[in-house]
DNA sequence: CATGAATGAGACTTCATTCAT
DNA sequence: GATGAATGAAGTCTCATTCAT
């Protein structure tokens, strides 16, 4: 593998493993197999190769699903279900690592920025989505569109914090996928789906 | 004043202005007119006297409501805005520190086990409030009471962040509060208000 | 002795001994009988302990003269003689330490400041000197009192690190002494003086 | 041209930007379209190409008059003039260059010994010229040839240095070759020129 | 109670130099 | 000849913490 794809590897574990803080430069080094020195070959600092690490993970979180393409005729629901599960899932993949980013995010500006854009990322489609189902009226008119799509995402990026890094309580992943769906369908006061009809 | 009190305040002082890890020893005691070994005499170490600042606060955050006693016949939607105005009140009132205390509590286990007492506190009431709700019809029963709890705790804790600590966009703090609990109230599958009985 | 005194001492005898570049904290630190950290709180780095050194030496380099006052009557070679036999003598008496300030103020901007601020401050008392000396009809009018006084004390300035510090040539002190007080006089256009009024 | 060639003047080039100390062989390489290791393929060190460089300007510092062969009858003001001229126009073409030699000679033995070997180089012809005229007569024979001939060269370079490296003032070009060669022969004791002989 | 001088561990970083290809 | 990845030695600097007064 080429060396700096072995660093980012290397980087990626030891963050994982120490925290951004306690890591250190010659660890990440030793682990990808390489001096001390040779480190600064391929990066400036702690700080830029943590930043590499951490765009590498927002953008698997945002990458856009490969797998099923949207169903014609899909409702609303089941489209905030298969949104939520891919977030949770994607977010569960890299656990150790998101709680590494959301630690540095709170002090590094680049990484804030690259949460926040994730953020927004989602945020943006919720609120495209919200106006779409408010012009048909299925959805709650009096929803303020951009604030309900912040505070959502909002819900789910936080609770799979919670959840899976803080470990403040365990629950299904299933029945979190079912919950958190429910919540965001109703909060935008939509109709409920006949019962049967639900479906992974 | 009191030395040690006076050390409090001055930490929360540069901890607000510099962030928990750039904050340094020296410039607490001297903010606190004392020398740098004297603060030993009251606090272990910067952790500790952190720990102390950030306990205040999480209390601060979950004191019982002082000024309006809980009016009988009060709707659940009304409960629901008031809950959600003091705690976003509260948490502008010390949005510098709330962003400090989010930062350390992603490396510090005492204060993260503070700052997850606080959303456990806050959880605990709102699933106590939603079993009721249920039982008395006026919830979606559908809805996992503890879970909901977690979920919508962690989108208003966010979101305050979110918007008060990361300035993520700027929202009339009135408005905050409405779609708030409007959210929160449509995610339990509470009926809506008749338009004219809402308010402040 | 004052820690920062000792500081600055052994810093002088570590400069000395190993020039600019090569002198470490740690050296300086351990001469003085002080931690290497302890240095820290005295000084902020190499340059800064260096720049204190140096403008310590040039300050001794300009000092007024204690020891003999001005003399009546006294002849202008007199008074030149004077002037560079107490430089010279001054030179002696660091020569080490002058050839690390020669050293440093090639590169750094503060010391080499300090080092043209000395050779200004002889200047512009040569300068007076002649202007005095051709007013009077004793010096060479055409000769540029400006140029001159700062061509003659490069002239000595830098006879004296050749000689003391590069060690080009051995002279005896008192030849050196009189052979720059007479190319200095007769520079400038100077009557000899009588053979026998010369003296020490 | 040769890359050995082009691995000098890139030398030069960088040296004289950034100085010896903070001059990189990295950059050096890559001034010259080499690549790092490359470099070391024609020199051993950072030390020894700067020897070379230096080496070169020390050779056209003192290089015979190329142009105007000596005149006969030429009188000694007007030797001594040509002398300074030269030198300060050799001086001035390399100025930056012969910063980083200064610079360089202070602790580098090498570029010391070169240095010196320049100085003696003009040293010693001046201590013939001085001699003749002393024999011839023409100069006071209480100036000790060899000390004036040190002295006086040492007035000259470190004037160049102070004006045209430090900046220290601003001189007029012909009216500083003037003002030295005034200077020098004054101190030699020798017959002022009449005036209208004076010439470039 | 208060002082503040002293400590000491360690991490980061820089670059000249080497060497296998 | 040329490459450029890899090395590794050093040295600076920071600060929380201790302790004798």
């Amino acid at each position: 593998m080429q060396t700096r794809a072995r660093l980012l590897e290397a980087a990626r574990t030891v963050f994982e493993r120490d925290g951004f803080l306690t890591a250190r430069i010659s660890d990440i080094a030793a682990t990808a197999g390489l001096s001390q020195g040779s480190f600064y070959h391929y990066f400036d600092s702690k700080e830029q190769i943590f930043r590499e690490v951490a765009a590498a993970q927002e953008e698997r979180l945002t990458a856009p699903a490969e797998d099923e393409p949207t169903r014609r005729g899909e409702s609303a629901r089941a489209v905030i279900r298969r949104a939520n599960r891919r977030y949770l899932e994607r977010y569960r993949a890299a656990a150790p690592l998101m709680g590494v980013i959301e630690q540095v995010s709170r002090y590094d500006d680049d990484v804030s920025r690259a949460r926040i854009a994730t953020q927004k990322h989602f945020a943006e489609r919720a609120e495209r989505s919200i106006r779409r189902l408010q012009r048909d009226g299925l959805a709650d008119k009096k929803v303020d569109a951009v604030l309900a799509a912040d505070a959502l995402g909002a819900m789910v990026a936080r609770f799979a914090e919670l959840w899976m890094v803080q470990e403040y309580r365990a629950y299904d992943f299933e029945d979190a996928v079912e919950q958190l769906t429910r919540l965001w369908a109703n909060a935008l006061g939509l109709p409920d789906e006949p019962a049967e009809k639900r479906s992974k």
